[in-house]
DNA sequence: ACCTTGTTTGGTTATATTGCCAAATAAGAT
DNA sequence: ATCTTATTTGGCAATATAACCAAACAAGGT
């Protein structure tokens, strides 16, 4: 690993990174429907507001998502919509991982 | 998020959290080319043999990539080559960000 | 049986992440 | 101007991750 890819792979990781959460996860999904406000997620989520938010901002800082504020309200909208395609991937490993399991069992 | 999706998500987040790690994600891009016995990528890696071999016990564990012994050896493979695809998508959110970074500057 | 090489495991310390609470900020409503 | 609602920020405690070292294991080679 050169210097220069480690600089790469450091990036690129980071937006992994913050996409590697569960609730940052359901977020990003919920967004492929179009824009939601913090209240929305927070009615959502079972968590305080303060940690809803700071999930937001974790993908915002990542470049995944924006915002906007209009009146009282911040508004958040899928800024890389191409993220939503990781999820048939990952649900294949997980799909494989379970039927090997199963597989031990019998 | 329901308990169900919840239980989703959290499964989904630890396939992306083994990824998310530059040693780990370079791991992944040379396993492109075929397989890799461990003493391969120590000597690649800037890092303790231990290291090493627990980034591929993360990736192994999270069913990303397969492991098998020959003589002293262990090799490792991709296993869900999708994987690789998820590339393209992260560096077109690090590209967007470097635009507006020097947009700013401007 | 012993030595060497390749790999994993256990333990420790340093660092990062998460989630809550309390306080600060922002903007519309009264 | 004050009150209320929406959101962010700062701080703290709990937990998770990462990297190294040392020790254990595994398998051939002598």
């Amino acid at each position: 690993m050169t210097p220069e890819e480690k600089k790469i792979y450091t990036a690129k990781s980071s937006v992994l990174k913050a996409l590697a959460h569960p609730t940052r996860m359901w977020i990003v999904d919920q967004l492929a429907f179009g824009e939601k406000c913090v209240c929305e997620f927070v009615d959502a989520i079972e968590a305080d507001t303060s940690t809803v938010s700071k999930h937001l901002s974790v993908l915002k800082q990542a470049g995944i998502i924006n915002d906007e504020k209009r009146g009282k309200w911040v508004y958040y909208t899928l800024k890389v919509p191409c993220v939503l395609n990781f999820s048939d991937c990952i649900e294949a490993v997980i799909k494989m991982q379970v039927r090997e399991n199963s597989a031990l069992i019998r």
